[in-house]
DNA sequence: GGTCAAATGGACTGATGCGTCCAAAAATCA
DNA sequence: TGATTTTTGGACGCATCAGTCCATTTGACC
């Protein structure tokens, strides 16, 4: 383990950051300081060195993550067939929203919004609103090339996002099992392409 | 208050639940039972008599209000053209998810994940899957008929629930606000059913 | 007016958990 | 090796809260 002179270690940094997501996961915003630093092999008091707070522990949770939720999420080509563009969207969409660990995190602000609301607030821009933004934007260009006839993209790009987690979002907050089997996934995300196109086609 | 013999008060039992489900509301599955007894104005040892313990408190919550979730939500007339009938049914789904003080109840129901999750699967059941079904029944019937053509009807009633809630839900479950101006939620329902109906069109 | 179930409120237990303190140990650097 | 910084672990204070206990009061019913 390097050390940097004055400076607390990094490495442990990102130890106890993989710790708390993990157990925060598992127990919720109840899960105690105690337990993450067990999981951690670190004791309690270098989790304080560390972050100050547990409030602070849960920020800086948060914000590492949440610039991992939207990053797969890339309009490749625009060349393509817009039924092609929208499946490899609706693909990486239904992925997120199936991955149980990205939403233990999102349940943890949806428990914590009370107390923090300008978490929940950061969470939401980083993930549904920027998500809109970029689908919407696709379809502002699709419709400029007269591919597609979007009159308003922004509500069809929430329409879009919203079929593409239907119920999933529901059942991972609830903690409920989700069905993330590949082929099913990718057969969903042909098929909300298919409808959505057929919805806004010139 | 009238009162019956050897039973303990109705009256006061929802006047008990009434202050859990706006205390719950504010404060989250933390708030303690003396708050809510605070709120009813009665004592702590009134709740326990009536309800024996917090979790039984929070299930008889949730058992009274989850009735009241799609209660609202019936298929009227068949006789009518799809887009006047998904248009009342997305209008009810619109503000069913606008609906703050449904949500408040879901959002302790997902704190509460962890630690009850019966709980959890016992909302799912009573709400998106109760109207996914009754809407999937609606769809088949309306294909039956030979005016839409719905191949994947529980399918397809997820995308126009998703379609209706689209980033409410996420809103409504962090806490933050939610635009419940009657007029664009009856314009937004139009468009819903519009698209909708446009991508199940025979 | 007397009876009895229910309500009251206040004290109490036990548990949990945040955050602090500190002296000893370990790791790093010079 | 010696100086400096971090880590450790355990004890501790403080607060909150679930749930219990109980003596007293209230109020509906006969």
């Amino acid at each position: 383990m390097p050390r940097l002179v004055g400076q607390i270690d990094q490495v442990k940094s990102e130890a106890i950051l993989d710790a708390a997501s993990d157990v925060l996961g598992e127990r919720g915003l109840g899960a105690s300081i105690e337990a993450i630093a067990r999981r951690a092999a670190v004791s309690k008091q270098t989790i304080y060195n560390h972050f100050g707070c547990k409030t602070a522990l849960i920020e800086a949770l948060v914000a590492r993550r949440v610039s991992h939720i939207t990053a797969p999420l890339r309009v490749s080509g625009a060349a393509e067939h817009p039924i092609e563009t929208l499946t490899a969207l609706a693909q990486t969409l239904i992925e997120i929203v199936s991955n149980v660990r990205a939403y233990s995190l999102i349940r943890v602000t949806v428990q914590g919004a009370g107390s923090m609301p300008e978490l929940a607030k950061a969470v939401f821009e980083a993930g549904p609103a920027t998500t809109r933004a970029l689908i919407a934007d696709y379809l502002a260009a699709e419709t400029q090339a007269g591919r597609m006839a979007v009159d308003d993209p922004m509500e069809a790009a929430e329409f879009f996002a919203g079929m593409c987690s239907g119920h999933r979002q529901f059942r991972a907050l609830m903690g409920m099992e989700v069905n993330a089997d590949p082929d099913q996934i990718a057969h969903l995300a042909q098929t909300v392409a298919k409808r959505f196109f057929r919805a806004y086609a010139p």
